[in-house]
DNA sequence: TATATAATTAGATATATATCTAAACATCTA
DNA sequence: TAGATGTTTAGATATATATCTAATTATATA
């Protein structure tokens, strides 16, 4: 996954909404959308994209699926990011 | 601009050549146009968009337009980004 | 002032993506 | 095992955007 691709990934108003509500802690789908104007379906579209940004993992808990933040990668890519945009001229 | 309208300012990969083209010098349009495989059509849309996100502006001198990048707002615009991603649960 | 050079704008097109409804799949429980 | 609950997938649609060619605008110079 190119830098391009992870800020694209970040780049959507909901998905933003979705890693603030998982910084505080993990939550199941449902009660993801709670919080979020959209579709389960549409919700479901962007923690496939976060997913394969690989800025979440979900578990399955019974009937419910946990999502939480991937911390180590969002770490990775926050050195890279400041890597990128600190380096001056 | 919000952050997310940073990231899909960032979320292209001709954009992130022409700001690592200009981290190293200030280039006009026809100089960064060598170093891409776009049209200057093309290149004049990444230039608005980057504008657009206040992270370059151009001066014009003579017949050309130089580009160069906004330190002081690409300073800023990582500090929102690491306070965003580094922030723990 | 006519021509050359540099860059942008206009207009068209193709691809990507955010969204929805409806259907399917997975799990739990009575 | 049938029905309820939670989530994803399929398929459709509308909007956004990356790209191009052609035309236009701005500046310099012969």
């Amino acid at each position: 996954m190119s830098l391009s691709q992870t800020f694209a990934a970040l780049s959507d108003q909901n998905r933003q909404k979705i890693l603030d509500l998982l910084k505080k802690r993990d939550l199941s789908v449902g009660d993801i959308g709670k919080k979020l104007s959209i579709t389960m379906a549409t919700l479901s579209h962007h923690l496939d994209v976060l997913k394969r940004a690989d800025l979440v993992s979900g578990r399955r808990e019974g009937q419910q699926i946990i999502y939480s933040l991937n911390l180590s990668v969002m770490e990775e890519i926050t050195e890279q990011i400041v890597k990128f945009l600190k380096h001056k001229k």
